[in-house]
RNA sequence: GAGGUUGUAGCUCAGUUGGUUAGAGCGUCAGAUUGUGGCUCUGAAGGCCGGGGGUUCGAGUCCCCUCUUCCUCCCCA
């Protein structure tokens, strides 16, 4: 190769006209759910300033995150910003050399937006976002560093009934999409928080949660372990130990955690929470297979406080499709508290991929073309165009080679765009005020006059 | 951030222990067919073997660095 081969950044990718055609069909389902149950769209700005950023994701989170370089020379009046040099270290360095990071999630914007524009946002605002995310994690199967995020957020309500809502979307949506088997699972913050409590580690919270998600990888022995590595106590260890029993055992899991968190009122509170959503969905439709109670369940993001959830597809090989939580308090990080909020995203890569993998798609036979006229020169192709305008204006699809060159290699490029018709009007058809029609699945040609074409396509409009 | 893996024609890939001029299929282009696609046949073009450095008489092949692909951990959608 003489140049260096042209390539999209690590981890993004382009889509062409079949892709886009499958993706537009997942966004478009998920869209049409989302206004089914009044949301509506907003957007933000692909940046958002890294203060707004930083801090919300955990620590991982933040390392995760696109930073975009400032503009101008920075290192140019170093006195200036009080840049030393000699004396620094790269993330004291960011502060000076960036200023703005490329969105992480969308909910994270999504505060700051209500934040903003509080005053003139009907309470409860419900809003649906359909946007790029970036991260800086490395790529693997299901991972890319731009994806799309399909979010919908409730905010100003504190109603559990939004949270049914949103299990009722995610229902609707995967069952459209004719994903088999998805399971969504469902946890509650306040609940791993009463387990802590009850075990007596509620300060190691987090690593306790973290060890705790890891179950169904490493299994019971290794959690506790891992546990124990960090800390623990016996006896926490004990008492966490019969919570995990129940867990796996699925069977009176909801009844045996009434028992052992009825010291905890955080506990207790979490308990009725997810007893609610669970019962009140289920009332709904969403059946006991498809939504499950999983208290290992713990998700990374740090802004969630109350039920928490998560979608997959069990032996699909892929991650999790779609997430979500109640947030209590995001926005009093931007200064305004006591606005709850609660939401749930699908992740459009990953279904994109899921819906591959096992065959999923609909088919999608998009004709560019009805009528595809060639082109033999320029008094030719004016006539052609005149009748072209005509069709468009009955809104038929429709369309000329834009240059007269061989018939053969116009009949080849009508072929490859799957033109239904190829119309010919050449020196002859010219002369006798005619068209030739030519099936291309049938191969069958023939000729009638421009008058009987256009009154023949009336009539079928 | 840690570990592994991949890179040869537009695409998918061969290329033996280092040894002449690096191959195939598909695609592209031209012709058989002067105004008609798919099928067939004939022919042609297309490569600094990801990039840089090194070992060697000699490197696609061995060594180092770097980028990239895919995967695992971590974390996540």
């Amino acid at each position: 190769m003489s140049q260096q081969k042209p390539s999209a950044p690590k981890g993004m990718r382009d889509f062409g006209p079949e892709e886009m055609a499958r993706r537009n069909y997942i966004f478009s389902t998920i869209r049409r759910v989302y206004e089914k149950f009044g949301f509506s769209p907003i957007e933000t700005p692909a940046m958002e300033k890294l203060e707004t950023l930083t801090g919300k994701y955990g620590e991982e989170g933040d390392r995760l995150i696109f930073k975009v370089l400032n503009s101008g020379d920075y290192l140019k009046e170093p006195k200036v910003s009080g840049l030393d040099l000699n004396q620094i270290d790269s993330k004291k360095l960011l502060r000076h050399i960036s200023e703005k990071a490329l969105r992480y999630d969308l909910t994270v914007p999504f505060a700051r937006y209500v934040v903003q524009y509080h005053h003139q946002l009907p309470i409860p605002f419900k809003r649906y976002q359909i946007q790029p995310v970036w991260r800086a994690d490395n790529p693997q199967k299901g991972r890319y560093r731009e994806f799309y995020q399909c979010d919908a957020d409730v905010v100003g309500s504190a109603s559990l009934i939004n949270e049914v809502e949103l299990i009722l979307i995610l229902h609707e949506v995967l069952t459209e999409l004719k994903i088999q088997g998805f399971k969504i699972y469902i946890n509650n913050r306040k609940i791993l928080a009463g387990i802590a409590e009850v075990a007596g580690i509620s300060k190691q919270l987090v690593s306790f949660t973290v060890a705790l998600d890891k179950l169904d990888k490493i299994g019971k022995e290794n959690v506790l372990h891992e546990m124990q590595q960090n800390g623990f106590s016996e006896d926490s260890l004990k008492k966490i130990s019969q919570v995990i029993d129940a867990a796996e055992l699925k069977k009176n899991t909801l009844s045996f955690l009434k028992k052992f968190l009825s010291s905890s009122e955080t506990g207790m509170k979490g308990m009725d929470e997810v007893s609610y959503v669970i019962k009140t969905a289920h009332e709904l439709g969403v059946s006991n297979e498809t939504l499950e109670l999983d208290i290992t369940l713990a998700r990374g993001l740090d802004y969630y406080t109350g039920c928490i959830f998560e979608v997959k597809v069990p032996g699909s090989g892929f991650g999790s499709i779609a997430g979500g939580g109640r947030y209590d308090d995001l926005t009093g990080i931007f200064g305004m508290p006591g606005l709850p909020g609660v939401g749930i995203s699908f992740g459009a890569d990953r279904i994109y991929d899921l819906l591959l993998a096992h065959k999923l798609y609909p088919s999608f036979e998009s004709t560019r073309y009805k009528y595809f006229f060639l082109n033999f020169g320029e008094t030719e192709s004016k006539e052609s165009l005149r009748l072209i305008q005509i069709l468009r204006g009955k809104n038929i699809r429709c369309g000329i080679y834009p240059d007269a060159v061989k018939i053969k290699k116009q009949m080849e490029y009508a072929d490859k765009v799957k033109a239904e018709y190829v119309c010919t009007i050449g020196s002859n058809e010219l002369l006798e005020r005619k068209l030739g029609i030519k099936n291309m699945h049938t191969g069958e040609q023939h000729t009638i006059s421009w008058d009987e074409f256009i009154q023949q396509i009336t009539q079928e409009a």
